[in-house]
DNA sequence: CGTCAAATAAAAAACGATTATTTTTAACAA
DNA sequence: TTGTTAAAAATAATCGTTTTTTATTTGACG
C-alpha cells in the first residue's frame, strides 16, 4: 500500500508526474550529501556539477541553493557553496536537540491517536521487525538498506499525529542530518547494537498509551545511538 | 557599542563590505515580507520584482529562493513563489515550538555563564528598560521601533551562551515568524500590556542563576504574547 | 446561453554567455 | 632562499534571452 519514503521531502505525497529540474537536481544532489559521495567539508562545483547534470548555471546555483534550507549545505561570500562539515561536537547538539524535539512531537502525536494510526504503527512495527529479525538474528547484511527505509517510515509513524509544522520540520531537519552521521560511522556494516528492544519498548508503549514512557524510550533510543556510533567510529576515519 | 542587529542575520558580524546583490535582494524582501509590505499569501512576481531591484531573473529567483530557508516564501510546482500565510494555528504552533526550544536555549545559555555575558545582560536590559519607560510609562509610541531592536537584543543576550548551533538557528527562526505576528497584529500601536514587570522577572532570576525560574518567566512571557495578541486583534482584520 | 476546446497571453523555468572576484602561477627583487 | 607583486587561470556571480508551462480569453458548436 502505502509506499514509504525512505528520506525524501516530507510533503509532496501526490503523484506530480513532472518535477522541475530543479527539484530532480536538488533531490540528487542532496542524496550525494547524505550518503557522503559528496563528502563533508568538500566544495561544490557549480560548474562541473551542471555539466554533469546536463543543466544550465542557473539551476544548478537554485537546486544546491535550496539545499541551504536544510543547512546540509553552507555558502560563503563569492566562494561558492561547500557541503556542511561533519563533527563531533554537532552530532552531539543534533542529538540533544532530536531528543528535545522529537519527545515534544511524541507527546504530541500520541495525545491524539487515532485508529488509522494504530492500523499504521502495527504494520510499520511488523515490517521492521521483520527486517530486523534478517538483518541482526540472522545476520544478513544484505538488509541494511531496507531497515534504514523501514526504520525511517516507523519513526515518521510514531510522530504522525503531530500537528505542529514546525516541530515536524524541525525534527525531519535533525533526522536527516543524523541519518548522514549514521551513514558516515557504520557505512554498510550492520548496525552496532541490537535495536530490536528499543523498538519493542517503543512500540509497545506507543500502543498502550503510555506517554510519558514512550518518550523516555525514544529518547534513551537517540541517545544510545549517539553513544554507539561515536564510540566504535571515529569521525576522522 | 555594540550595535544591535534588529532582526539581522545572526553570523555575519565582521563588517564584509561588499555583499553580493543576492544577499542584498534576500534582506530587503525578508524585510518586506516580516513588515507585511508583502501581504500573508501575496504572490511573488519575479519579473515585476527584478525590474524594481534592478537584478536580472536569476538573481531574484535565487534571492527569493533563499527565503524559503527560514520559511518566509513558499514555493509550489511551476507556480513560483508566494508570502507565507499567517493563520492562527501558525501563531499557536509558532508559539508552542518557541516555548520549547527558547526555554532549553535559556537553560543551556544560563548554565554556561560568564563575566562578559553578565555584563552583557545588564547592559542590554538597562537599555531596554529605559525605551520602556518612555513607550510604556511615558506613552510615547514613537519608541515602538527602538523597542522592538532592543528587546530583541535582550532575549538574543539571555541565550547567547547556549552553544547549540540548531538550538539557536531554529530558535532565530521562529523568532522571525513570531515576529511577523507581532506586526502584523499590532501594527504601529504600543503593546497591549505592560511587559516591564515580565523582564524584569527575567533579567532577576536570570542574574540570581536561577534557571528554572527563567525558564518559567520566558515561557510565561512567550504565551503570554500570544494570548494578548490574539485576543485583542484579528488576523483576518 | 452554456460547455468545451483552440488560440492567446502571462508567467515560470531553463538556458548559455558575460562580468567580477578569488586563487594560482610566475617573475622578479630583497 | 624567501617574500612581494603582477599576470594568468579558475571559479563565482550576474546577466538578458529563450523555452516551457500554466492561466486566460475567445469563439465554434450543441
Amino acid at each position: 500500500m502505502n509506499e514509504p519514503h525512505p528520506l525524501a521531502s516530507g510533503d509532496k505525497s501526490q503523484g506530480t508526474s513532472k518535477k522541475t529540474a530543479i527539484e530532480t537536481v536538488q533531490e540528487q544532489i542532496r542524496e550525494r550529501v547524505i550518503s557522503g559521495a559528496l563528502g563533508p567539508g568538500e566544495r561544490l562545483h557549480v560548474d562541473k556539477l551542471r555539466l554533469e547534470f546536463g543543466v544550465s548555471t542557473s539551476t544548478m546555483r537554485e537546486a544546491i541553493s535550496r539545499l541551504l534550507i536544510d543547512g546540509l549545505v553552507t555558502s560563503e561570500q563569492q566562494r561558492g557553496f561547500r557541503v556542511a562539515p561533519l563533527t563531533l561536537k554537532d552530532f552531539r547538539d543534533i542529538t540533544d536537540a532530536r531528543k528535545l524535539i522529537e519527545a515534544q512531537a511524541l507527546r504530541i502525536s500520541l495525545s491524539n491517536r487515532s485508529d488509522v494510526w494504530e492500523a499504521d504503527l502495527v504494520a510499520a512495527y511488523h515490517r521492521l521487525s521483520r527486517i530486523e529479525e534478517r538483518l541482526i538474528g540472522e545476520g544478513k547484511p544484505e538488509f541494511a538498506h531496507d531497515w534504514d527505509t523501514w526504520n525511517s517510515n516507523f519513526h515518521d509513524c510514531l510522530v504522525q499525529n503531530c500537528d505542529n509544522a514546525w516541530l515536524k520540520r524541525f525534527r525531519r531537519t535533525l533526522h536527516q542530518h543524523s541519518y548522514r552521521y549514521h551513514r558516515r560511522l557504520i557505512g554498510d556494516r550492520s548496525l552496532p547494537r541490537d535495536v530490536r528492544i528499543e523498538h519493542k519498548a517503543i512500540f509497545d508503549t506507543a500502543i498502550a498509551g503510555d506517554i510519558e514512557a514512550c518518550v523516555a524510550a525514544i529518547e534513551a533510543h537517540i541517545e544510545k545511538s549517539y553513544t554507539d556510533l561515536t564510540q566504535q567510529h571515529d569521525l576522522s576515519e
